[in-house]
Order: C-alpha cells, then sequence, then structure tokens
DNA sequence: TTATAAAGCGAACCGATGTTCGATGTCAAG
DNA sequence: CTTGACATCGAACATCGGTTCGCTTTATAA
C-alpha cells in the first residue's frame, strides 16, 4: 500500500507543511506550498497532495481551504516518546533525621501540593506503584550513613506500616526515639535491623518496638557545584 | 490588560476553536464558527474574534482563511506541566569498579543508543547541561562504599577532564590501576581525594597521576523486593 | 426619556483558494 | 518511431472566506 518511493517534491512538501503547521497553527494553502517547494502551477501541488494521500501520509478535506492534516506516523520517534514520557511528581514532605519521628504526608495525600515541594522521578525508577502512596524525604545529618545515605539525599518512600524480609524500611524505634533506615528482617520475635553498609553489623530491636513508617523505592543524591 | 469579561458567546467560541482545531487538524473559518455558536452575521463574529484577540487569548493572521491560533495559557496546569516535562535520556554506557578504568561513550556519542541502554533522569535533577556530555555507570562491587554509593548504583555524569574544588569526580589513578569516586582538591602538585563519607579519611595523590573522566551530577539508587 | 456605547445583523465586495482541463515534456517499453 | 504512463504547466472557474459598512437592537447611565 504505501509505496517508498517518494519523489523529492514530495518529500518537499511533507516538511513544508509540517513546519508550517508548527510556525503558524494552521495548514498551508496549494498556492504557498507551490511558492515554497518552487511549483509553478496550482495543479501540480494538487496533483502530488493526491499522491501523498494515496500513500497515507496525509490526509485531505475536500473543497476545504487548507485542508490538511500530516498522518501521525505511529512508527517514528521510539526512543523520543520514551524521554517525554511519564515523571511522577512525588510530595516532599519533610526532613528525616535520625533525632526526629517521620513526617508523614497529611490528610490531603495525594491532592495538592506547590510545585516547590515536589520532586520529579522518572516512573521507570519506581516499579509500578500508586503514586497516591508515595512520598519523600530529605535526610539532614550524617547519621544514616550507615545505611549509604548522605546528607541532601532524597529518598522516595512508600507508605506501609508492614514490611518484608529484606526490605529497607523508615522504622520509628519507640524505645530509643529514634529514626534510622536499615534492612528490616523479622527473626521470632525480635527484628534484626541490618545497614546497608556491608562493613557495620546489625542491631536486634524488640518487634514491638519497631514501627514501620515506610519503605524506600530509591534514594537520589544530586550534586552541585 | 486581559478582562475577565468574556461573553458567553465569546467562550463558546474559544471552546469550539479549540475542539475543532482537535478533530480537524486547522482552524474553523468565520462562518463555521458562526453557524457552531449560532451567530447569524460573518461580521459578528469577527468583531467577537478581535476582542479575543484583545484580550490576548487569540491570534489571527490577517487576510488569511483560517488564520487563527489560540494563544496557549502559560499559567494553566503549573504542576501537570511539570509532570509532563522533561526526561532526560541518559546513555548508560557501563560499569564502574574500582579495579578497572571508567568506560566512556563511544564515539557515536550524542547520537542513538538502544532504549535498554538508557536511563531516565529528571531534568530538573540535573543543573541545565548540554545533554550531550552526560552519560551514567553501574556501580559494581562494594569498593566505592567510601563514597556513600553502593552496588547497583546509577552515578550520572559530565564528561570533563578537568575538576574544580570540590567536585565529586571520577578518576582514573594510573599509578594505582584503579577508578575511584571522590571529592577533589587540589593542593600545590598534588591532589586531595576526599571521601564523600565524612568518617573516613584523605588520600593524596600526584596531581600528574589524577586523571578525571567525569564530574558526578547525581547518584541513583532504586530498592527492589 | 434620551444619549451613548456595546453587540448584533445582513449584504456586498473581492481577494484567497481548491478544482478542472487541455497542452506539453519525459522516459521507458514495444 | 510510436505508445502510454507519469509529471508538469498554465489558465479559467466557482466557491470559499475575510473584510467593510450602514443599519438595528440592547444595555447602561444621565
Amino acid at each position: 500500500m504505501a509505496q517508498k518511493e517518494l519523489s523529492t517534491r514530495q518529500k518537499k512538501i511533507l516538511s513544508f507543511i509540517g513546519s508550517f503547521i508548527d510556525e503558524h497553527g494552521f495548514p498551508p494553502t496549494i498556492r504557498e506550498i507551490g511558492e515554497a517547494v518552487n511549483i509553478a502551477s496550482t495543479s501540480v501541488v494538487n496533483y502530488n497532495l493526491n499522491k501523498l494521500v494515496e500513500y497515507n501520509l496525509l490526509e485531505r478535506a475536500p473543497e476545504v481551504s487548507r485542508g490538511l492534516r500530516l498522518v501521525k506516523d505511529e512508527t517514528e520517534l521510539p526512543v523520543r516518546y520514551a524521554e517525554q514520557s511519564n515523571l511522577l511528581a512525588v510530595p516532599l514532605v519533610g526532613k528525616i533525621a535520625a533525632s526526629e519521628p517521620v513526617p508523614l504526608p497529611g490528610e490531603d495525600f495525594g491532592y495538592y501540593y506547590d510545585a516547590d515541594d515536589m520532586i520529579e522521578v522518572p516512573q521507570s525508577m519506581i516499579e509500578s506503584t500508586h503514586r497516591e502512596e508515595l512520598f519523600a524525604l530529605r535526610v539532614t545529618g550524617d547519621s544514616m550513613i550507615d545505611a549509604m545515605v548522605a546528607e541532601g539525599d532524597i529518598i522516595v518512600l512508600k507508605r506501609q506500616n508492614t514490611a518484608r524480609n529484606g526490605d529497607m524500611v523508615a522504622v520509628w524505634l519507640s524505645e530509643h526515639g529514634e529514626t534510622t533506615l536499615k534492612n528490616y528482617f523479622l527473626e521470632g520475635n525480635r527484628v534484626r535491623l541490618q545497614p546497608a553498609n556491608p562493613t557495620m553489623g546489625p542491631i536486634y530491636v524488640d518487634a514491638k518496638q519497631v514501627h514501620v513508617q515506610g519503605r524506600v523505592l530509591a534514594v537520589l543524591r544530586t550534586l552541585h557545584h
């Protein structure tokens, strides 16, 4: 059906229509095309436009001025498409520090936040999760070093109160009055909290005082001059 | 300037133009508008179109059929815009390990890569840099722990051979035959390489054997079940 | 009520624009 | 050379479609 033998003129016409629409917001007339592509007669433009319609590269509305429309090529721009696609806007609800409880998103969770308080995360980084359950925290202080998390890092969490073994979670240790980021392992009635840094040892805490605040999905660190 | 007193007709006109363009790919004529909005005279349509131009909601190309264009409203959708906007696709060109040199992007740098080898980064994370100079590496091994970088992390770099003091850079130490991530400080004719982890001390290396491969812009870590 | 401005109407004008058709040129097959 | 498909040209045609202008209607204030 769609032949590959486009003449130079037809290619020119096609690209001219595209850029004309970009520039003006509406398609060109037959005469405007002719002038741009150096075709003397309107009938020749008309002739070639009909060819392009045959090749399925163009649609025409008969008897209508500027009645042109480029057929969108589904097969084009596979990468570009990916580039433009999904960013998640995750609310940055506060800071996380060893000495304080984890701030959690308020009632208006999932609704509107100031743009300033949102951080953008590529959806590809977050395995499919409902965006409503996501929030982010900025790390303050160096106390999370054992979790391989530095001051200024942003961690993206999913709000949840339970954890599976091996999950990295933000927990509040009620007895210590302390927040920490660790890998979670339930062992009998106590919990082993294992730092991400393999050179450091775990701590063991009574399961009753481990309050999971959320599971860590990602850590983002940006460095500036 | 832009008044808020749009008449019912003007609102109808505006929305009709929008949906007409959506449907046809080109703007309607004055008469088509009149028919759709129930205006008897073309002059009235013309009159209202000019009003809309005054209010800065529309642009017209004089003497041109279908010479209409909706003014894009910058103030709308502040958040949505952010959600949809710019993702950078950065080529993931290889792995970084302490024991090997840094792989650098090949000749076709900036051109085409497989989607599989690209990672997506929100433009907002990368202070404005030319995308052509960016590349990414996956960290293997635990040897970068002193840089607060864990196995599996992805680091985004800007290709450059020099560094400013304080920059976190990927360097190749020719004498040691070793790659490392450190903060760079030139002190006389030697370089102090300071680990990101504040509990660890610096190393000092002859400036001549410090080969900067790139500056670290971001570190991304995703955790999975 | 009257004056004034804004909004609407209808018709005429004329350039803009898609369509049609006969004539010409080109090129490869027969 | 002849033939026929293909591309081009030029011109004529009939609408399409933006513009203009005089007039009427509606709304608001004096």
